[in-house]
DNA sequence: CAGTTTATATAGAACGTGTATATAGTTGCT
DNA sequence: AGCAACTATATACACGTTCTATATAAACTG
């Protein structure tokens, strides 16, 4: 194993971040999928996580409120998510996910499995393990770089 | 070790999606990148391959074939690529990368490095060779979704 | 060489996202 | 209590992204 070398390290980011991003946007868009990976994570969190504020929700997926704002509407009008009063400050809204909006994640995960087992299950017990590990790991940076 | 069930399987799909594209869009964005990773992952293409005719790019990053006309003028516009006639075929044009769109896609690569870096210098030697061989990973699984 | 196929461009629509600003509610200080 | 500052969300506007459908021009095919 080659120890990293700063170059090795900087190089990593580039790799990852590219090939993050084109393997998501290809699993999702030859799943058929629709909806925008945004509008997936936010079911996803909500699912995980209870009702969110509309704020918590954007600063979670680093996008602006306002273009969380229009994606929760989005969501809404399709009666995926509903919008309730926050008894604890009349100004803020929680998002709730509805029973259309559950269904609707979990048909999403399955589509997205279907396409994506078939060459998942050619790979070895090591690489998958290093798959399931690198999703916490980048679960992890995008949550500290988020931190500042 | 536990052996991957299918359903663990289908689990890991679901949760490379949607981490792989939280990290890249956070990355992205505290990074203060402007353009699209798209854009981005157009120009690394272009250097990597040689110049590339707009179908080819837009087979190859699953989009359709207007999205990347769309992006390549604006590329184009910005100086950061050429079109230039196809001798082979009048009906084509290949897209070629200019000095400047070099240029701007590494200083993509050191801003977003500059901003990952410190997080990926906490991880131990064990954890960066577990993301490198996931970042192959995740383009040989985009590939092979792309096939068919 | 006429008909079909292929490569790209254009048109039009909906979504995604940012900045700037408005509105309403909360908090802190006196 | 009352006012100033702050906070949560919404709205307005602009531009980029992406799709489907279609047009245009060139290449292939029999």
């Amino acid at each position: 194993m080659v120890s990293w070398s700063p170059e090795g390290i900087d190089q990593l980011s580039a790799r990852l971040i590219s090939q993050g991003s084109r393997f998501a946007r290809t699993a999702s868009r030859k799943s058929g999928e629709q909806r925008s990976l945004i509008a997936l994570r936010v079911l996803s969190n909500l699912l995980q996580e209870g009702d969110l504020r509309i704020g918590e929700l954007a600063q979670r997926e680093t996008i602006t409120q306002p273009a969380m704002t229009a994606t929760v509407n989005r969501l809404e009008e399709d009666g995926l998510v509903e919008r309730r009063a926050d008894p604890a400050d009349a100004r803020a809204a929680v998002v709730h996910v509805t029973q259309a909006g559950a269904a609707e994640l979990e048909a999403f995960r399955m589509r997205a499995a279907a396409r994506v087992r078939p060459h998942l299950e050619r790979l070895g017990e090591d690489d998958l393990a290093v798959l399931a590990r690198a999703a916490d790991l980048l679960g992890d940076l995008a949550d500290r770089l988020n931190e500042r």
